[in-house]
DNA sequence: CCTACCGATCGGTAGG
DNA sequence: CCTACCGATCGGTAGG
């Protein structure tokens, strides 16, 4: 792994800590066993090192839902994106959490940029609801609704997984999965 | 309106917008016409501040749920939990996002202090679901999971509520809530 | 509530 | 990757 790597990675576990802006190049630095000056020949800037993560985390959650077969029916598609959703949380949970707290701190054109991705996701979610009451298995009123719902269920998970989390987190997975279905009236 | 107060109003606005460790106490003085130095007539420390706020939209969610009579039955109890949350969320938007936003930032202690705040919050849902489930109009294989699941779909809107949001709140909140009764299977 | 000031630290650059 | 350094800004204090 290129040295490059190993900063990304010291400041994201860093970042997820303290927050971007209570964490400084220097504490950073010291991480990687370096001088602060010394970031600078891999990075431009600090901000650089946030976009970086923020983009890898983000990227996790676009791939896993473009991944998936879109020939499948509403009901597995959308339990796909669920499971998805929790694999991307349990092996990305540092770029996860940073992507989540900091993006905010981005500049506004890689903000809108990000804003951008996160409606891509959202719109895999809203499709695949949509096709679930097309298919008749779904009984929603409001698929819009319906689609911030199971998203904000999701999203808040990075506040409680935690890396090398319990053996029981599969089945707490699943069932979690099942709760987002009876939402949405699941009908076999 | 004292002067203290005032502060405090525009510290939560200052917070909400750039987070607590990008901003410094001279934005804050700007902002109600003072000088930095100023401010430490009011408030011992930054930090102060930052607990104030956080502390005020803890408290604001913890009396809504403690305001709600014990003796009603677990379904219209669990839907005013929900109202009560989405209610504060509306009053007090600045202050929750704060908080959910910033209550890292505290030191030990405080953050100790507010994790036993959100606990007892916590307790007021499950309980209700339990209830529910005592009662047979909630079914549900484990209620610690189930109100994980339920708090999750409300403590992530304070990132789509907006300040003075559209009329269709009150139908977008019933609705809401409607989706998370079906997720309990609930039974009449 | 102000002016004046403190030491510490910030992100970042120059030059090697 | 380092030393040496930059101007700017930080939270906070003294003294009025």
């Amino acid at each position: 792994m290129d040295r490059r790597e190993e900063i990304l990675i010291a400041a994201s576990e860093l970042f997820r800590e303290n927050g971007y802006h209570a964490s400084s190049m220097r504490d950073l630095a010291k991480r990687v066993d370096m001088k602060g000056s010394s970031l600078y020949t891999h990075f431009k800037a600090k901000e650089e090192i946030l976009w970086e993560i923020v983009s890898k985390g983000a990227d996790a959650f676009l791939r896993s839902a473009e991944s998936i077969d879109q020939a499948l029916n509403a009901k597995d598609k959308l339990e796909c994106l669920i499971q998805g959703h929790f694999d991307v949380m349990t092996n990305e949970l540092t770029n996860a959490t940073v992507f989540f707290n900091e993006w905010r701190f981005l500049p506004d054109d890689l903000k809108a940029e990000m804003i951008k991705r996160r409606d891509r996701y959202e719109a895999h979610f809203r499709q695949a609801i949509q096709q679930g009451v097309d298919e008749s298995v779904f009984k929603t009123d409001d698929v819009k609704v319906a689609t911030l719902f199971v998203l904000s269920a999701l999203n808040w998970s990075y506040q409680w997984m935690k890396q090398d989390g319990p053996k029981a987190l599969p089945e707490l997975i699943d069932y979690y999965s099942s709760l987002i279905m009876q939402s949405l009236n699941y009908k076999a």
